[in-house]
DNA sequence: CGGCAAAAAGGCATT
DNA sequence: CTTTTTGCCG
């Protein structure tokens, strides 16, 4: 195999083949190509077969990436390894093993908005308000626990007090009745494996046969869940291979564990570690601002990305008045660019999907073709999730969840009285409303439900028989010709109707893609909808030209010529939420460590003075993380407002631009940066302000107490100085 | 029971 | 501001 043009760190890494390896991989440090060549080499120059590898990627169009470049390397054999996320692996194996568990193995698995109308129902029968426990956050109690591996049993006994105790009861409701319904969610599937492993020796050792070589990418993000999973699996043979970069660690508020590979070399005395530091992506300029970005974080191993690139051009600020400034000033260079570069060469990453709003309007109006990764998605589209349920309750009729969604869609007369009675007859006597439906003669469900509730059973029951003969795009136009959604939207003749109908068009795309790479067999509509529930947002974007619009969350692992980093304001980014905890603040600043490290050629930062947030004209002063770029670096300072509050050491300090002046009763003006003492309080600082008139308000960050929200016309204060 | 309008709530990133 | 929920009326 033709290494020759590695450097001496990767060589290396692609050939440490036996025992534990990590491999600490900078941003753009091309560990792709080291995966990829590393597997290849176990293929090709040791002759493991493929059948003992396992690689686990962040996302499925990244597995499918690397799988497509290993079969480009090695001559057969590429299609029997295992490439996929946690999440598919867990698939895989719970579904022809999740039957020592007790549940079906054709389970379905749960969306988050499945989740949330679960919790309700909890909270609607122990009744509870919905305005005191919000299920989001009971959603997140029990995701907590999950990736801590913590059982409902475990939790209740472990709640030291409210609402923690309230909480871990729910917690258990909600698991018994995913557990009757046959569905897990996402964190479910890691946690069950587990599980599974733990409970039946055997399986688990015919996994760790099969798997002998095991890779893990992006391992600075799993979480304990995940890292119990990989230690289980790696027990017997030890060969494991991580990769990461603990400077592009963002995912810590769904679990993610920075430790688990701060700790590798705990776990793995005998591991080998070697350190990718040579980056092949971004001019010099653009690492160098990364790197002085990165270096305030204290919670870090010190490490130095270098590139043999040069200076390239220097980072350009933007800034405008407004949300819509900024796009047009995002977008006037993107059309000056436009000559030198295509579209797709292109990137505007933002914190939150909100921020996309301005910035598509604007594309649009000048024409430029984008694609937008995340934000609504697709399969949210009612229409879409009506379709699947049907597949789903096709698939495992005792997924209520799944069948209440479709009992009544389109209308057949089955109201909330009738779902409610039958709802009530299975959880007193342990079935699915499916089974219930074949009982409803006796608990008093009118005679005229009954016969529509039959015929419904029935034209599943057919449904289900067709579905093993049939593919995906088969089934989808035999769902919705005989239950009559089609017909439903058909009569509706609404603009809202006909998109909905072009929607199911593209959804049978979607489906005859799949048919075109599967077969049909009994594992059809399982493998089907387990794809489905396991796209990432990132797994749609390989197409086509365009500018490309995402989170810095979902630019991770990705690569553009031309970057443009929207919205650096405090309170935006870093998020006003975090602005002021160290720990998270440091996650905030990775963060912003991997939107720029993401550019190729340039990179582009902009903000806007004051913008629209819910309703409200912001005003915000500059991301500090602005302020942590050296000045040699960067173009476009001139109106770049500089304050000195934030400024990390040797920056020059300025007076603050007055952004705006506001008075209060004493006639007193206040602007961004102004100091002031509050009679309370003390001294603080101002960072934001919002509104106008009377309701006008002020951020401000007090010393001793952190960030308050007052009233500029009321609040007890004055300005310093 | 179903449809619409008014009111209220939510508001960070995601497999 | 947008999305979801509630409440009322035909």
């Amino acid at each position: 195999m033709d290494l020759s043009l590695m450097n001496k760190e990767q060589k290396k890494a692609i050939r440490t083949t036996e025992g534990p390896l990590l491999i600490m991989a900078g941003a753009g440090s091309g560990k792709t190509r080291v995966l990829t060549h590393r597997v290849a080499y176990l293929l090709g120059e040791k002759e493991v077969p493929a059948r003992n590898i396992l690689a686990i990627t962040f996302t499925n169009k990244a597995a499918r990436e690397m799988k497509d470049r290993v079969a480009a390397l090695v001559s057969e054999g590429a299609e029997n390894m295992w490439i996929s996320t946690f999440h598919s692996m867990c698939v895989r194996i719970l579904r022809s093993n999740i039957n020592h568990l007790g549940y079906e193995n054709s389970f379905s698995i749960l969306d988050p908005t499945d989740q949330k109308s679960v919790v309700k129902d909890i909270l609607k029968r122990r009744n509870l308000d919905i305005k005191q426990h919000n299920p989001r956050g009971i959603i997140g109690f029990i995701s907590d626990k999950k990736n801590q591996l913590i059982r409902p049993e475990e939790s209740i006994r472990d709640a030291a007090a409210y609402p923690d105790t309230l909480y871990s009861e729910i917690y258990h409701d909600y698991q018994q009745i995913l557990y009757r319904n046959s569905a897990l969610d996402f964190d479910d599937l890691i946690m069950l494996t587990i599980e599974l492993f733990d409970k039946e020796p055997k399986v688990l050792e015919y996994y760790q046969n099969r798997f002998q070589y095991i890779h893990v990418d992006e391992y600075q993000d799993t979480n304990h869940a995940q890292y119990r999973l990989i230690r289980q699996l790696a027990a017997k043979y030890r060969n494991i291979c991580v990769v990461g970069d603990s400077d592009q660690s963002i995912y810590k508020f769904r679990g993610a564990d920075i430790t688990n590979i701060l700790n590798f070399e705990d776990d793995y005395p005998e591991a080998v570690v070697i350190k990718l530091e040579q980056n092949y992506r971004s001019s010099k300029n653009i690492l160098d601002a990364a790197n002085a970005v990165i270096k305030n974080n204290t919670e870090r191993k010190p490490k130095a990305l270098r590139t043999d690139r040069d200076g390239g051009p220097k980072l350009q600020n933007l800034v405008a008045d407004s949300e819509r400034g900024e796009a047009e000033e995002v977008v006037r260079n993107i059309l000056d660019l436009s000559g030198k570069y295509s579209y797709s060469d292109m990137a505007i990453l933002y914190r939150t999907n909100a921020q996309s709003r301005a910035i598509e309007d604007t594309l649009v109006k000048s024409n430029i073709p984008y694609k937008m990764v995340g934000g609504i998605k697709f399969y949210d589209r009612k229409e879409i999730k009506d379709l699947m349920s049907y597949l789903k309750v096709i698939l495992n009729p005792n997924d209520d969840i799944s069948f209440e969604r479709i009992v009544n869609t389109p209308k057949r007369g089955l109201g909330p009285k009738t779902v409610d009675k039958l709802k009530a007859h299975g959880q007193n006597t342990g079935i699915s409303i499916f089974e219930a439906i074949k009982e409803s003669d006796f608990i008093g469900i009118p005679k005229t439900a009954v016969v529509k509730l039959m015929g419904l059973v029935d034209l599943l029951e057919k449904l289900q028989q067709k579905a093993r003969f049939i593919t995906i795009t088969e089934l989808v136009d035999e769902v919705l010709k005989t239950t009559g959604y089609m017909e439903m939207l058909e009569a509706e003749k609404t603009i809202e109707s006909r998109s909905r109908i072009e929607n199911l068009e593209e959804f049978k795309t979607v489906t005859s893609e799949f048919d075109r790479d599967n077969e049909i067999s009994d594992d059809l509509l399982f493998t089907f909808l387990s794809d489905m529930a396991l796209v990432s947002d990132q797994d749609g974007v390989e197409d086509d030209s365009g500018v490309t619009l995402m989170t810095m969350h979902a630019s991770k692992g990705l690569e553009f010529k031309i970057v443009f980093i929207v919205g650096l304001e405090e309170g935006i980014f870093p998020s006003r939420r975090v602005a002021y905890d160290d720990k998270e603040l440091e996650e905030e600043r990775r963060l912003m460590y991997v939107a720029l490290t993401r550019a190729e050629d340039q990179l582009f930062l902009s903000r806007a003075n004051s913008r629209m947030i819910y309703g409200k004209t912001e005003t915000n002063m500059q991301s500090r993380f602005l302020a942590e770029i050296p000045e040699t670096l960067m173009d476009g300072g001139s109106s770049f407002e500089q304050n000195g509050f934030f400024t990390s050491n040797s920056r020059k300090k300025q007076a603050p631009k007055r952004s705006r002046v506001v008075t209060n009763n004493s006639g007193v003006s206040f602007s961004i940066g102004d100091k002031v003492e509050h009679k309370k309080f003390g001294d603080g600082i101002i960072s934001a302000i919002k509104g106008e008139g009377d309701s006008q308000e002020l951020d401000i960050i007090f010393t001793k107490v952190g960030v308050k929200r007052l009233l500029a016309n009321f609040a007890p204060i004055e300005k310093k100085e």
